[in-house]
DNA sequence: AGCGCCGTCGCCCGAAAGGATGATTCTTCG
DNA sequence: CGAAGAATCATCCTTTCGGGCGACGGCGCT
């Protein structure tokens, strides 16, 4: 009986699950083609200025935090795993999702945790949401 | 060196943090209010209308979706035990901040996790924040 | 009184996650 | 070229999760 009004509501879920992980892809690759820009020219200094907005299909308009996740130092290749961690993947799904094994996603999410400050993954997506880092 | 600027962050954090727990203890009461209220005279069938609105500290206006939570069977406590989940604490952190056991947050989660359909703790975070049961 | 839901707790066991450490390759920077 | 960072993978070990039982007391409804 659960088991059909859950079905239901799946077929939203998955929806909506669509389109926030491409507004998360989005936004890994804006903060990635950041990443890139402001290392090719990196003796000028400056701050990366505004970060272009990556509206998402929902009316949340979110805007990742690259600034934090380069005081942090959290690479690219992280943010993916932070995000794929956030949509509650295990880390063979991701290892899987990413053509890479179980444990070099293992030594990613460790070195995540570690510069978030977090112990377990749940926290760190805690942390990761109020600082921005993702929607 | 990492440490260092990690620290600062975390003041952020911890104070965000409150609000936003406040914030979803308000939700969760509301909830709580509905429910039992709706439980009263559930023979007049009518949808439970409104839900009162439930203003964050921050700017996201988060309102719970009571109607969801009642359609998946999700109890009071059940639901206590998913925002505790979703702020990062382990099983046992849970039971020391209700003074319960651990066995009973694990038995919570799981019952929790059938009901959300999810296998991993991060999914049920996930799912759950689809679904609008937690901001 | 009987039924069902909720909350509580326990035990067992396999799977997943996390910590520590070391190693290799490639690119980039100085 | 040499140092440094990033990404990859592995192994060992401990802790945490999660599933699957069963059980008991309280409460509300009939």
């Amino acid at each position: 009986m659960a088991g059909l009004r859950l079905t239901e509501y799946r077929f939203l879920v998955v929806e909506h699950s669509l389109e926030i992980y491409g507004g998360l892809v989005a936004a890994t690759f804006a903060g990635l083609g950041i990443w890139m820009g402001s290392k090719l020219d990196r003796r000028r200094g400056g701050p990366v200025a505004a970060v272009g907005g990556v509206p998402g299909a929902l009316g949340a308009p979110f805007v990742a935090d690259a600034e934090r996740q380069r005081a942090l130092g959290i690479t690219p290749r992280e943010m993916e795993i932070l995000g794929l961690i956030a949509s509650g993947l295990s880390n063979r799904e991701i290892g899987e999702r990413l053509f890479v094994s179980e444990n070099t996603v293992k030594t990613h999410s460790s070195r995540l945790f570690d510069k978030l400050g977090a112990r377990r993954r749940t926290q760190a997506v805690h942390l990761a949401k109020e600082m921005r880092l993702i929607p």
